[in-house]
DNA sequence: ACTCCAATCCAC
DNA sequence: TGGATTGGAGTG
């Protein structure tokens, strides 16, 4: 009997050719579901590859090709699964799902199935947790056991010890013969912690990041997949790690920005390990100071169950905020970045040999050149962006496109030659402390200090040896190693991070300014933490300031329920992007005409708010011009599917065909 | 997305 | 008249 395999093919984007090709398996030929093949495809009969789905005896009644040739066992059921679960939940083709869950150009050789690698135990120091660890610990790891899925929120004030935690949980699930995942939002910035793992766990641990190599990332992915590893420890990518027995998925700061992928497949990957967790009957524990404001409403529902470290090591407070009205500076006559409060503050660390820390979130000199003739802002030419005025190439520079040019000579837009350098990056803050502080010792981190291998790390560790005084940065200086020496804590600005036209910027900069100020007082001396704002009233630096998470989750709530924002709905993005303003405004529209026609004529079991599409906030990004739309609603099977239709529909009417259009569930929405 | 094919355009 | 270009359709 001839049988037949569906396979899913590369189609770009073509929503409406992502479907399962059918092939005849050549009758000396053996082929299963999972296999990845050779076949011709397209009328120019060019070999690609493709992956098995499905193995069927019923003859389709189109023309049918026959498959070249075979390498089996590439995708297990799981994969398989998590394929089909990508493409229905991130609107993705199965060749995205595919190439998120496999490392980069895979080569299958070894067959054999390894042995499990015998638990490797180091110098067995037995883990002491205090009592409120212990409870934590207690609570979670009869879970390990049973076989239903499980999910908890651990809420940890910084400095409380979650990694301890972690790692007695992990202990105990690979004790049990099950595997582990632990998920950071970036693996540069914790070394601390993974280097702890692996002395702790040793061979059986495998680091995955995109920073991989091609050849580590493949062996890391075989060793996963054959069983000698059996701790993965890595960033989102690494959640689909095809680890056998899933026992733990631990999620480290839940909440962080990196977790959500933002190109194609769009995951979000809580809502991968919670997936994982279901089909593994495995324990999910994201983890954080300040979980986002959905988790931890889904925790009071009880979806997650909430589990909290209220104390620091040591009990040591954290550290006391005092917030800083800056128009008040500004009315009595300080026109500078640093309140007397924060100048003060500094002086008197340097002076006692104990280290501060400045968090500053705008990376550059001056953040801005501004004409005083027409007010225009210099702009760069791919980007809608404003340029940013760097002094280490004396060059501007975009931040999102990475074009750089020499400042002009007069204004590009009227030619009046009064450009005033406006605003206050890092650089700038550098240099103003080097000369107010002449003799301290200054360390600056941003993405331009930290582009070589290792810098985090080795910039971090000096700083933490004390061979600087004044750490300054960006938001990466909120994560990071443990400094013990740090008692001040100094936040510059973070006013503007309120502001991203996104509705998570206000949960993000609580979070920000919650994880810089905890970085500080961690030592045996309490530390203090100053805020300066030119809006000491507005909620979130109020309440951040009180490192009050409870009311802030109450008012945030609130908010989001008058404004239905999540999570009292879903929030689905459309996003079109196209060479022509003209022509990606036009299928925009013409896009938004066609979903309300096909939901005229649905079914209406699922509620939607579909709002037409507008300019994003970067109208224009490396030259492709930005429209988008919201879609309020439920994110449920019938919703999807109706988008999912609409994407394949849509796709037929040409304008629509002109530009590139995604969809997105659930993910930022602004810029 | 990519490729193929047919229709169209234009130089000679 | 043919060679190049462009728009539209199909991918098993």
């Amino acid at each position: 009997m001839e049988t037949f395999a569906a396979v899913a093919m590369d189609v770009g984007s073509a929503y409406a050719a992502d479907i399962l090709y059918h092939y005849r398996i050549p009758p000396d030929m053996v082929c299963q579901a999972g296999d990845m093949v050779t076949v011709p495809f397209g009328k120019g009969n060019h070999k690609k590859t493709g992956y098995v789905f499905e193995i069927t005896d019923q003859k389709p009644d189109f023309r049918i090709k026959d498959i070249l040739e075979v390498c089996p066992d590439v995708l297990n059921p799981e994969q398989r699964q998590l394929v089909l679960w990508l493409r229905e939940n991130t609107f993705c083709t199965y060749y995205d799902a595919i190439k998120a869950i496999l490392p980069s150009a895979v080569v299958r050789k070894t067959k054999a199935r390894k042995k499990q690698a015998p638990l490797v135990v180091p110098a067995a120091v037995p883990l002491s947790l205090t009592q409120e660890q212990q409870q934590v610990y207690d609570t979670v790891a009869p879970y390990l056991e049973t076989e239903t899925p499980k999910a908890f929120l651990l809420k940890g004030v910084t400095g409380s010890g979650k990694t301890s935690v972690f790692e007695a949980l992990i202990a105990r699930t690979l004790q049990l013969g099950k595997n582990a995942l632990l998920l950071l939002p970036e693996i540069g910035l914790t070394p601390q912690m993974i280097q702890r793992f692996q002395n702790r766990f040793g061979d059986v641990v495998a680091l995955m990041h995109s920073r991989l190599s091609d050849s580590e990332r493949r062996l890391a992915y075989e060793r996963a997949k054959n069983g000698s590893a059996r701790l993965v420890i890595g960033t989102r990518s690494a959640v689909f790690a095809p680890l056998a027995d899933i026992g733990l998925i631990i999620m480290d700061e839940e909440g962080e920005r990196s977790y959500k992928s933002d190109a194609s497949p769009r995951y979000d990957t809580i809502q991968v390990a919670r997936q994982r967790c279901r089909w593994h009957h495995a324990v999910l524990l994201p983890a954080s100071a300040t979980p986002t404001i959905e988790t931890y409403y889904y925790a009071q529902k009880n979806i997650y169950q909430l589990l909290e470290l209220r104390h620091r090591y040591q009990n040591m407070p954290l550290p006391a905020v005092e917030t800083v009205d800056m128009r008040i500076e500004r009315e009595e006559g300080n026109g500078s970045a640093f309140s007397r409060t924060l100048h003060e503050a500094i002086a008197e660390n340097l002076a006692n040999g104990e280290q501060s820390i400045l968090l500053l979130n705008r990376r550059g000199y001056h953040t801005m050149i501004n004409c005083a003739v027409c007010n225009k802002t210099i702009q760069c030419q791919h980007c809608s962006v404003p340029m940013t005025w760097h002094t280490t190439d004396q060059l501007l520079h975009c931040h999102y496109c990475g074009y750089t040019q020499p400042m002009p000579e007069a204004c590009p837009v009227c030619g009046a030659k009064k450009l005033r350098k406006m605003g206050f990056g890092t650089q700038r803050l550098e240099e103003e402390l080097s000369a107010r502080f002449p003799s301290a010792r200054l360390l600056r981190m941003d993405a331009d200090t930290t582009a070589g291998k290792n810098a985090y790390e080795k910039n971090f560790e000096a700083f933490r040896q004390g061979k600087y005084d004044i750490m300054l940065g960006t938001q990466m200086i909120g994560k990071g190693l443990d400094f013990p020496n740090v008692t001040l804590v100094g936040v510059l600005s973070v006013d503007g991070a309120l502001f991203s036209g996104d509705f998570r910027s206000y949960e993000r900069t609580f979070s920000l300014i919650t994880q810089v100020v905890g970085r500080g007082g961690r030592g045996i001396k309490s530390g203090r933490a100053v805020l300066q704002t030119f809006m000491p009233e507005h909620y979130v630096l109020r309440l951040a300031a009180r490192q009050d998470y409870e009311t802030f989750f109450r008012e945030e709530t609130a908010v989001r329920k008058s404004l239905l924002l999540p999570p009292f709905c879903d929030i689905c993005v459309i996003g079109f992007t196209g060479d022509s303003q003209a022509d990606t405004a036009l299928g925009a529209q013409k896009f938004f005409e066609c979903m309300q026609q096909i939901y005229a004529q649905t079914e209406k079991n699922f509620p939607v708010r579909i709002s037409p599409p507008v300019s994003c906030l970067y109208g224009k990004i490396n030259n492709k011009y930005r429209y988008h739309m919201m879609i309020r609603c439920k994110n449920i099977a019938a919703f999807r599917n109706f988008i999912r239709h609409t994407l394949e529909q849509a796709a037929r009417i040409k304008e629509v065909a002109k530009i590139h259009v995604y969809a997105d569930m659930n993910g930022s929405i602004g810029i």
